[in-house]
DNA sequence: ATATCTGCAAAGACTTTGCAACCGC
DNA sequence: GCGGTTGCAAAGTCTTTGCAGATAT
């Protein structure tokens, strides 16, 4: 974390643009997340430390992370978007839980291999792509199957 | 697509609704479709037939279609909601092109139980997934490559 | 006849932009 | 000090909702 914090920086600082406290806070706060998060979620955690960070700023700040290549924007379509951080280099696919929002990451280099070959019977050529699997995960497959529909998420987002 | 429009009807006179003008006229034109439709997109086209229907109506008839099974909305991650017929009850996953726009439809059993493989290991219980491939199509991949990105999408979304 | 529909305008959710004050460099 | 930044408010996009007048059954 404190390695993509000084990644930030120096790319802030390669193209001219300030490092301000705004800017420090927001990132900082981003790195400390361990899973995918909300501009809007962001902001009420910045906002706890500094009352005067406007939510304008976190969008802003949320940007430039992704034009420093260490954020990524997902839509998993439920109107707002989720920042993940652009740890790992490598590509990783999403299983979302539908009960508690919980969202795990994974890869798998057969399903890849296989998306290829589909593209290519198709005369597809393939710049990236998007698989997600939506369920529940192993903590709420038991309260689920009974009643579920009904249960609100657990997670704030 | 008459059979289509009839089990709207059927749908209708069975929940008690209405089946006005601008309900045949929005479905009519939504059938006729062949390929994914924006709300905003299927409002122009009947527009063009009768210039009194309003694009609130075609949301609300959208909404009617998905309730009768007859319509699935999806989200390409571009903003805006496009919509599809519930044509064959197979769930099918897309390649979407993204140079001119295109959307193709395709399935894949290996790459579905493969799926169910990765979810079953890490404890996860699948309810549905989405698998999107964007890249080129056969008819951009001559023209892309070179200077690509600049060119706009030559589809009315 | 009357309960449902329509279309307009207005609201809502999320995100971006205009602008005057502000602050790193 | 200058030019990039901030925060507010306002605008923008897509979609939904409130309401009075219109319409299918």
């Amino acid at each position: 974390m404190q390695k993509k914090l000084r990644q930030f920086q120096h790319y802030m600082s390669r193209s001219g643009l300030k490092a301000t406290r705004q800017r420090h806070l927001i990132a900082k706060a981003f790195f400390a997340t361990d899973t995918h998060i909300s501009a809007e979620a962001l902001y009420r955690r910045v906002s706890g430390r500094d009352r005067r960070i406007g939510l304008v700023t976190v969008y802003r700040t949320l940007k430039l992370l992704m034009e420093a290549g260490l954020a990524h924007e997902r839509q998993f379509g439920e109107g707002r978007a989720l920042f993940e951080h652009a740890s790992s280099d490598r590509h990783h696919d999403h299983m979302i839980c539908t009960h508690c929002g919980q969202i795990t990451e994974f890869e798998n280099c057969e399903i890849e291999a296989l998306q290829e070959q589909v593209a290519r019977r198709l005369g597809f050529t393939i710049q990236y792509h998007k698989l997600e699997l939506y369920g529940h995960c192993r903590d709420c497959r038991a309260h689920a199957g009974k009643g579920a529909g009904s249960v609100r998420p657990m997670v704030a987002r």
